[in-house]
DNA sequence: CCGTACATGTAACCCGTTACATGATTAA
DNA sequence: TTAATCATGTAACGGGTTACATGTACGG
């Protein structure tokens, strides 16, 4: 994709929360903003590293419970760095790539019964995505509080949700 | 990306309508499926020597006008290969990153006027995108022949539209 | 006791982008 | 005549994935 080296900005980002370790920061790449950013523990160690070395990020060592873990804290060179980024103005996104519109372009009307199949398997795909989403956000804000208390998760899942009911609801116009 | 070698089969699938050329793919890539794929001339014909070693497309030298070019044609074994592709299941994709989103969630609730500008700066991207993606509608599709004639290039220009408009109005919700 | 979760990393590979190269044709 | 479009490629680089490697702790 080359994105011309978010992924320090986006643990900053996440570090500036709360410090966090590696593996806390590889949870949080699946769960909390997984919908919008993945990256694996073969990416996020090293970039820490560069992080680390380039003075953005502290380290410290902390055992939690019978654990040892890297505990990685922003630091102020780190801060200035981050909001300098969320600041300047965001890249032209590099195409949001999508198999099954190509897929229904080059079936064109031909073949109903295919692209029926084609467009089944995509909503019960979309369905359920939806569903588990649906659930996370019950379980996570279940009451105005926790809605305020962690507003910006809340809001990557509300747009994750609506952005699933969208095109399902596109799906059922065809 | 690691998407295992899709481009073969949408160069077939673009091949199945009508034989092209390198470049006639270049500008496919650019316009007709540029929101949902794209492929730079870098990767197009490489793809290409490929295809045709393996027997998927057959070449033809054709003059156009007074250019010389290298015209590609889908082969029975390129048909079968794009068939058995387009049946297959589509594999989960890898995340729509969206750089936008996160800021908003990193930005969080502090620091309104800044969040103010960022939302705003999306917000004028998209509604500028939208505009040229109705006018390209305007254009290609002005009577219901039109689009009957060119279905699957009506639905992912349609799609590719309603969804611009999707993210407006939640945009228009924070 | 055995699989899963916790915890931290390295190495190889590959898809895709940027940049580089070259040359003919056409419209301003 | 000169910039843009047409036309076909190659080389280098880089972000991201897959696979590899190792070890601890905990729950059933």
């Amino acid at each position: 994709m080359a994105s011309k080296e978010k992924l320090p900005y986006i643990i900053l980002g996440l570090l500036k929360e709360a410090p966090l370790s590696g593996y806390d920061l590889k949870i949080k790449f699946e769960q909390e903003i997984g919908e919008f950013w993945q990256a694996k523990t073969s990416q996020i160690y090293p970039s820490l590293k560069t992080l680390l070395e380039d003075g953005a990020v502290e380290l410290s060592q902390e055992i939690v419970g019978a654990r040892k873990k890297k505990i990685y804290h922003i630091t102020e060179k780190g801060r200035t760095a981050l909001a300098k980024w969320m600041l300047s103005p965001i890249e032209e996104f590099p195409v949001q790539k999508d198999e099954f519109m190509l897929r229904l372009y080059f079936q064109k009307k031909t073949e109903l019964t295919e692209l029926r199949s084609l467009i089944m398997s995509e909503l019960v795909m979309h369905q359920s995505k939806l569903y588990h989403l649906q659930e996370r956000q019950k379980i996570l804000f279940d009451t105005p509080e926790k809605i305020a208390e962690d507003h910006g998760h809340f809001l990557i899942l509300d747009y994750a949700i609506k952005r699933e009911q969208f095109k399902i609801d596109w799906l059922n116009t065809l």
